[in-house]
DNA sequence: TTGTAGGCGTTATCAA
DNA sequence: TTGATAACGCCTACAA
């Protein structure tokens, strides 16, 4: 900049005053200041302005895993909207550890960003001494932390659940049963925790079945086996997330078996399996753009009390809810 | 910092080294300025020593669409081999669109992010003259721009290409059609170009049946309707891209046509579906992991010529790429 | 309309 | 082993 300033013969708040469009400046001065920014290819040092003014214009965003795409959909939300407010995201990846989530956190306050989008990887208190001293807003996704209350933003998990639950009854279900994923995990702990009050609510007959991950294939395939032979069969399952979805779809076709599901998340091609796969939606961009609205409430004052915010899930009918025995025959059409 | 010095009655200068963990400060020294960081809970800001030092320890991600599974498993690898080297990473979607794209990369060059990992919007000249003005280390991924060469990562389109049509024929089909993606796109016409090249090489018969993008559903159903009419019907599809393999598969459901496929880029529950999709499959893990590696390359100083780095593909063998008669009936297990 | 001085928080240099 | 001082490049405050 000074440069530039010793060029067009100015000072370097002149220059300043061109670069950031701020009035005040004769048109000529400013054409021959442009003039030599373009000529001498000036670009401001954003570092040192975000050393001056406080602020960094940059959000981060921590997940687990960049590649599932429930987090890159989330990931891709917060992006937009972190841009559209002018803002760039830092994402970063904390693999699900606890310990490589408090450096990366630190990490990022070092760099002082703005504001926090996190999907805690354990359930620590909310009280990271890190965090909370440097006063940077943050927001936590699809789980909360313990502690006390924090702007949070998750998905109806019982809601889901229980429209899943009372999808197959009304196609006729009763014996039904319940795959989650780890128990370690506050998602699946809830689903699990629905799914037993509704089944018990709806007066369902026999014991709640429910098994939690991590699901090896074996187990599963043996697992399916077994409820399918007994006396009284369980004709569907729900599973608790994507990751089962998947792991039971393959166990059923491995074993030969044809349940009822209902499958957490929905995934692409969902409706070109035979049957297609009934599921439960959580929208990860709406997730992803409350909690930007959320963040950016705080960043621009706002003091309210913290708030959870519970996003509604979508139940998506296609045909892998029917009772079997109403299914139509494979290959009904000639 | 300065708060931290005086607290402990030494300079700056001495916080910064223990900080720092520089070496030359006596054990005392150090364990009282730890202690007084600890209790007043210090934090070094980045944004300054990034000033004084001029690197940022932050290279930058420019992608179409972080959403995409492709392009999000990219971004995964690149995150975790910057986090290897101590690096954050920067995402930004470009939304596909070059206007855009200058845009975010002036704005990533501000910010003096120390490298660029780019899948390119349009295919405007490398020399940007923002970009290459900078100095920036800048590796391009997916698709190669033009103008003077530039270090580049991409995948063997040719050689994918190559290998679905070989599998193809070994399995009987010679009637082979190519569905591609927007022509606008560099690798869709580097595909079709690498299909019609290999299909006269094999000496194919008939016309190449060529079909590029984008498809509406409606077209693709008469579409593949009209080659299954054909007086020799065509048997067999390529797919030039995910997106085309889904479309594709929704309309051969919906015709209700069966024909033999090969997709390009794999995806989840290919598998699964009736019958199992054979596709290409490109490594973005991989990919991405290389470009990194390029980018850092630079960084420490190499300076040997731009480098294209072809990866290659694939081919995962599953059913679809057989010819329809010596596919089993289905339901053939009791 | 333009310019000057000072400081943001850190590290590099050089001196003690 | 420690410290004083000057940058890094910009913006704020105030003065001309």
């Amino acid at each position: 900049m000074a440069d530039v300033a010793e060029e067009a013969h100015v000072s370097v708040k002149t220059v300043s005053r061109v670069v950031n469009r701020e009035p005040g400046v004769r048109r000529d001065t400013e054409l021959r200041v442009r003039g030599v920014i373009d000529r001498i290819g000036f670009m401001r040092h954003d570092g040192a302005r975000i050393l001056r003014q406080g602020r960094t214009q940059t959000i981060a965003l921590v997940v687990e895993d960049l590649a599932n795409p429930f987090y890159s959909q989330i990931g891709a939300a917060v992006e937009r909207e972190a841009r559209i407010r002018q803002h760039q995201l830092i994402t970063a990846s904390a693999e699900g550890s606890p310990t490589r989530e408090r450096v990366v956190l630190e990490g990022l306050i070092n760099r002082r960003v703005d504001g926090l989008v996190v999907v805690p990887a354990g359930e620590r208190p909310a009280t990271d001494p890190t965090v909370s001293a440097s006063g940077t807003p943050i927001v936590y996704v699809d789980r909360p932390v313990r502690g006390e209350p924090c702007d949070t933003v998750i998905s109806d998990n019982a809601g889901g659940v229980r429209s899943a639950v009372e999808h197959l009854v009304a196609h006729g279900h009763r014996r039904i049963a319940f795959l989650g994923d780890n128990a370690e995990f506050w998602t699946a702990r809830q689903r699990r925790e629905a799914f037993v009050s509704i089944h018990d609510a709806l007066g369902l007959p026999g014991d709640t079945r429910v098994v939690m991950g991590p699901h090896s294939s074996e187990d599963l395939v043996e697992r399916l086996g077994a409820w399918a032979r007994e006396r009284t069969p369980v004709t569907a399952v729900i599973t608790g997330n994507n990751r089962v979805t998947l792991a039971a779809l393959h166990a059923m076709r491995q074993v030969g078996v044809q349940m009822g599901l209902v499958g957490y998340d929905d995934f692409e091609l969902a409706d070109l399996i035979e049957p297609s796969v009934t599921v439960v939606h959580q929208d990860p961009t709406s997730i992803g753009q409350k909690a930007v609205l959320q963040l950016f409430a705080r960043l621009l004052g706002d003091e309210s009390p913290a708030q959870t915010v519970v996003m509604p899930t979508r139940l998506i009918v296609r045909e892998s809810g029917r009772l079997l025995s109403s299914l139509p025959p494979r290959k009904a059409k000639p």
